[in-house]
DNA sequence: TCTCGCATGTAACGTGTTACATGATTCC
DNA sequence: GGAATCATGTAACACGTTACATGCGAGA
């Protein structure tokens, strides 16, 4: 499942523009999937020349062309094949967690404002989730927020539990040198 | 932090070859971080060219030389600086979670499917962080394996306890198609 | 006999990000 | 006056994966 394919499945939900697409993949996907401008119009035009989705342009006074996009039948079947396949795993990259592992190295005072800003970015994916959930449409949507929220929730919690586990040395270390 | 940089850092921990380092991705690193021989040689060719690691050849019958990497002052000062960067946002893509956002396009019979291989991809991992959580050596290594072990956890429990919501309205959808 | 573990590496390829380019309108 | 929103796109670049290439020893 790349760019290409989730805004085909997107186009599934309804009718969109490029702009919309981005809004989403800052919204409601953005903590399961993230895709730049740069990757989205190339994707929605390739998906055109391919046949899959339509296009079709609506001028606008005084702002480049709205260009309005809708799935097509085959569009439908090539989104519906790659639903079917089974899915990769999952790609997961957190430079917190990678410097996290080497807490040993870094100022008790540095690791405190990392974890705080942890928690901060958790504490806004949360309240972010929430609102998603709520204004959920069908079943899948707050499933995929809910999924979110417990794990988002869970590492907040763990980061209020545990976060003396790392601080607390670091800080003795930082005694004993003096 | 890319391949390059974390290669720099687990040399911190001590000398390992390209080999080792690339267990150390597919065992304890694996929750936050991956990495192929593709790229980790590649990286311990470069910093070895840039001066930031050493490496000597172990000669070894029947077998390619075994090189073994070992960092310089150098090194650690460029691991330190990438250190106290302020972290990047996490990357993450999980194609389940693209796929569920699509759940009502799915036969109820293959989303339990999903569900349950999901459920086991979970068990698996917190299993493994178990594992690692207990031959914890410094204070981060059971900190950052508790972090994933506390997420994974929670993603399982969250897919137990509402698998239902999404299971539930697909056999409907397909009882009443019949 | 065949697979797994050890051990290193390259080349082609895919994929996506970043920065740039453009430009009006509306809100603070 | 400046930032944010709407709106689209490209080119250079970075990064990493996949598949391929090689080859022995040990255990099932």
């Amino acid at each position: 499942m790349n760019v290409r394919t989730l805004c085909l499945g997107i186009l599934t939900l309804g009718d969109a523009t490029g702009y919309e697409i981005k809004k989403l993949f800052e919204g409601p996907f953005s903590h399961f999937f993230e895709a730049s401008y740069g990757s989205i119009y190339p994707a929605l035009n390739r998906l055109t020349d391919e046949g899959l989705v339509a296009c079709r342009a609506l001028a606008q006074e005084k702002r480049p062309d709205k260009k309005v996009y809708s799935i097509m039948p085959s569009g439908r079947l090539a989104f519906m094949d790659a639903l079917m396949e089974a899915p990769g795993r999952d790609r997961v990259r957190s430079q917190f967690l990678a410097i996290m592992t080497f807490a040993g190295l870094l100022p008790a005072r540095h690791l405190s404002g990392l974890i705080d800003a942890r928690l901060a970015y958790h504490r806004a994916k949360i309240a972010e989730l929430e609102a998603c959930d709520e204004k959920g449409d069908g079943a899948s949507r707050p499933f995929v927020c809910g999924y979110g929220l417990a794990v988002h929730r869970a590492a907040a919690e763990f980061l209020e539990e545990h976060r003396h586990d790392v601080e607390g040395p670091a800080l003795l270390l930082e005694a004993a040198a003096e």
